[in-house]
DNA sequence: TTCGGGGTCATACTTTCGGGTGATTTTGCC
DNA sequence: GGCAAAATCACCCGAAAGTATGACCCCGAA
């Protein structure tokens, strides 16, 4: 428990510590400055470069472990913060896990057909608009149609946007 | 050429401007406080939070293109805890907890840059060529190159098919 | 029967993407 | 210091993607 707290706020007490060691060399610069009564540029150069380190050290150490901040636009669920222990495998190329099930929802809410749906996709597997043409034995330009109106619908304005935002809502694999 | 030069070094321009500004703060501020002649304190502490200020800018400025996502941990055991802290969606129909963990195996085995994988990850965000050169501050050029050598280590012909496989390897989340 | 949505296709146009090539600079490493 | 890889940038060109507009067909609901 105690490790852990020690280990979570690691970066606070650090801060902390170091903030109370600068404090003391000031005060020892200061005094030791303070016989050339006129002597500001040294004492504010010093300073000025000693907390320039520390906001880079600083900035550095809580950018550190950045985690991609996602943007969830589930408005109607909670929100909390827990702590997790959880087995990650490493080595293991596919983790494919549980079954996809579309989210119904969403895609109600976008209001895609189905042959927009169908593009959406292929789209997302990778395919060119005349692939897909070629797949649904229709024309390139109809695909053009669909993949507009579809972006029209989810309101993006390409492709890799549109498989971003349908896997994001779950839509799409 | 200049319009060139000027986007080239946009950052040490925006660096040497604002320090610039700074001195010229600091030198009005030591005329300011001169007259109390031992006001050391607020003077010191003043320059202390400004450049403190300036650190933490110049550090994110630096290094905000950076997404650092390599694991140097080598494990031989195919499973390993690591302890995460998360955000949990209550009453969510889909209870989906598990926390990105990049498969450094195919990462390496694909040989990507640090760059290139960037850019990756830029694209699978549904970002153009153009927003992520703008994001990483390099010319539209420069991407075309990254995203072509992508595709080429990749096997790939198409962004779309580079996400789909990344995200089918884990590489990306 | 009219009306609207979905699906199909076309033309014309602009923008973006990707390949190819060549170049310079930066960086890490021996 | 020299080397190799990475990163940067430029230019050209063709292909693919995306926009805009209009047209036709089919089918089910009003």
């Amino acid at each position: 428990m105690i490790f852990g707290f020690i280990s979570r706020h690691r970066l606070a007490i650090l801060y902390g510590v170091s903030l109370a060691i600068l404090l003391f060399l000031l005060k020892w610069l200061e005094w030791k400055f303070i016989v050339f009564t006129h002597s500001f540029e040294l004492y504010a150069g010093a300073i000025a470069i000693l907390f320039t380190g520390l906001g880079i050290w600083l900035a550095l150490k809580l950018t550190k472990p950045r985690v991609e901040t996602r943007i969830e636009t589930r408005v109607e669920t909670r929100v909390e913060t827990v702590i997790v222990e959880k087995e990650v495998y490493i080595n293991s190329g596919l983790t494919e896990t549980a079954e996809f099930v579309p989210n119904e929802k969403e895609l109600e809410k976008l209001g895609l057909s189905k042959r927009e749906l169908e593009v959406l996709q292929l789209m997302s597997a990778g395919l060119s608009n005349q692939e897909i043409a070629d797949k649904l034995f229709v024309s390139l330009n109809t695909i053009k149609t669909h993949s507009s109106k579809l972006f029209e619908k989810m309101d993006v304005k390409r492709r890799t946007q549109a498989v971003e935002m349908a896997k994001r809502l779950s839509i799409i694999p």
